[in-house]
DNA sequence: ACCGAATAGTTGGACATCCGACTATTGGAT
DNA sequence: ATCCAATAGTCGGATGTCCAACTATTCGGT
């Protein structure tokens, strides 16, 4: 609702000049992180807009891609919270929704009667591929910006994730630069 | 509660696999909205924790930080919706928080009886001030990565930004390179 | 002056996400 | 064999965000 369209002036600029004016400290920090927001929120915004014609979110959108990737389409739910990186109980509430839309089924699982498996249905499995189309129609929100750009944005942006442990191997970069 | 912290492996790398094997397209564009979300999950996650020692979340903090930069501290709600991009009920939604934890006042606009204006209470400085110190403490979430490093992201960045209609001005890099 | 369009703010509903707490089950240590 | 810590999933509560719809007010054109 607020991803895309013109802005007035530039937020993040805006930001910088207020806290200049101010004598904050960290400018550099705060503006990456005031940019890294509002990228952000277009991109997702862009995304979700594109899943709302199949009733998904990008949330559940990738909750199915994770299923689809895995041995049978199945996955123990907390597996599934460890992958996408969201606590056990957003994992229940995304779980909850598509299995009232039919995309997923839960299950015991067949070892561990603690925990309970989350499959793919064959509608599931469907919805997905068709979603997964739209968004690469619209290049997952990333606009006009080209490939190579792309390549240079993941590798700063693995700088970031790099600094919070998250294991970040090669970004098989298309154009070097460092 | 998902923001630090190892991850086993990288998830984005693992992304890319799985897209690669799958024959799917858009590969780049994928990663790239990959690697934003999290690195976006990360630095948030992070100056959330910070503020929480206020009571504040971000939001909550950039409402403050945007009444301070006005005249007298005060502004009509519409326009806070503007300038941080959110939906006016999103606006009243802070606002209601704000106002019950005394950092923000509400009162009628002297020449348009139609908005709001919320106005910055002197708990509500004084609060801006300690957790504006407390996020300056952390880098604005962006851990050890250096100044020049986040000259470089948010060139990259205000690709995407620019893209979506934003109005991108020079972005003062510190180091060029394109 | 009047009327319809636009604007400001709120309320109700849907989602996504976190945290704390709780139940059930598993597993390691004694 | 027993007991306590760890793990899996859920529920209730809080927050943030969006959309649709509604009321009140303002504004532009006739």
């Amino acid at each position: 609702m607020n991803s895309d369209r013109p802005a007035g002036m530039d937020l993040v600029a805006e930001a910088r000049r207020n806290w200049v004016d101010n004598d904050l400290g960290e400018v550099e920090a705060m503006v990456a992180a005031t940019s890294l927001a509002r990228s952000h929120q277009i991109v997702l915004g862009r995304i979700n807009s594109a899943l709302s014609e199949f009733s998904l979110t990008f949330s559940r959108y990738e909750a199915l891609a994770l299923l689809s990737f895995a041995r049978n389409g199945s996955m123990a739910m907390a597996r599934m919270g460890e992958r996408l990186q969201v606590h056990p109980t957003s994992v229940t509430s995304t779980i909850d929704r598509l299995e009232r839309d039919g995309l997923v089924a839960r299950s015991p699982h067949p070892d561990d009667r603690r925990a309970t498996l989350a499959t793919l249905t064959k509608d599931g499995r469907n919805l997905l591929n068709d979603a997964t189309s739209a968004l690469e129609q619209i290049r997952w929100g990333m606009g006009e910006v080209a490939d190579s750009r792309l390549g240079d944005l993941n590798h700063e942006l693995s700088s970031v994730r790099s600094s919070a442990g998250d294991n970040v191997s090669g970004s098989t970069r298309t154009n070097a630069k460092g």
